[in-house]
DNA sequence: ACTGTTTTTCTACGTCACGTAGAATTCTAC
DNA sequence: GTAGAATTCTACGTGACGTAGAAAAACAGT
């Protein structure tokens, strides 16, 4: 129930870099490459608030559609929905670790590492 | 290109279940709570055959279907493609370890740990 | 209040992936 | 070489998604 078309994926993308949301008709214009009608960005925009992926504030005439939650938020809960489909998760971890750059086991080490008493 | 329908997903659950390799009766067989037709199964195994996710033996009449890749290596790099979706990996990979359990953060610092030098 | 314009919603169609399987073809063992 | 088993070919229904026109609703100005 959380995955993303191109288009959808697109404009999530916009909509994300757009902290203080944005009406349809500048979505339009940020996806101009596309060319798409505004019709089409409705669509895309209703789909996506039925997904549950952004809200749009009906206060103001030109809504302004607004992301639910982060991207960063949203990637991360994507990767613990993978992970959760294999059993064995120490072997996913230890898999995932060995194709991950140099960069990211050093981060994940420094986060680690400042988080060592409790959970939650 | 790396999605799974719900019965392939059932049957790349039940290959990689059996590391010696299947027959397409066995895993109707196996699937039988699905009730499919033989035809189905075979139908589906050469989707995943076409996507990469098993091959077959051709060789021994009734072809038994292997993984390609283990659960554990296909959930690992769901992950990281999951990850580079979002620009800032680390802010993704600190919400992550936000969410995922104890026993996971405890196996992440033993799998670093082992790690500090050379990352082949 | 009426009308033209802007904004939103309704409805719809094409396509593609996937679940599903019958029909046709190819193998193999007698 | 023929019957039964196995594989491949072909096809249809459905649902998601990209796409957008038509209809309806809201608004602004007079």
């Amino acid at each position: 129930m959380g995955t993303l078309g191109e288009l959808e994926r697109s404009v999530m993308d916009a909509i994300w870099v757009h902290d203080d949301g944005l009406s349809a008709a500048e979505l339009r214009d940020v996806l101009a490459d596309r060319d798409l009608a505004l019709t089409t960005v409705h669509t895309v925009l209703t789909r996506l608030e039925k997904k549950g992926f952004v809200t749009r504030d009906r206060s103001i005439r030109p809504h302004r559609y607004l992301a639910v939650s982060t991207r960063e938020d949203h990637v991360a809960e994507l990767m613990t929905e993978m992970l959760s489909q294999a059993p064995d998760r120490q072997a996913v971890l230890a898999r995932f670790l060995g194709t991950v750059s140099e960069a990211d086991t050093k981060a994940l080490r420094t986060l680690l590492g400042r988080n060592h008493s409790t959970n939650s």
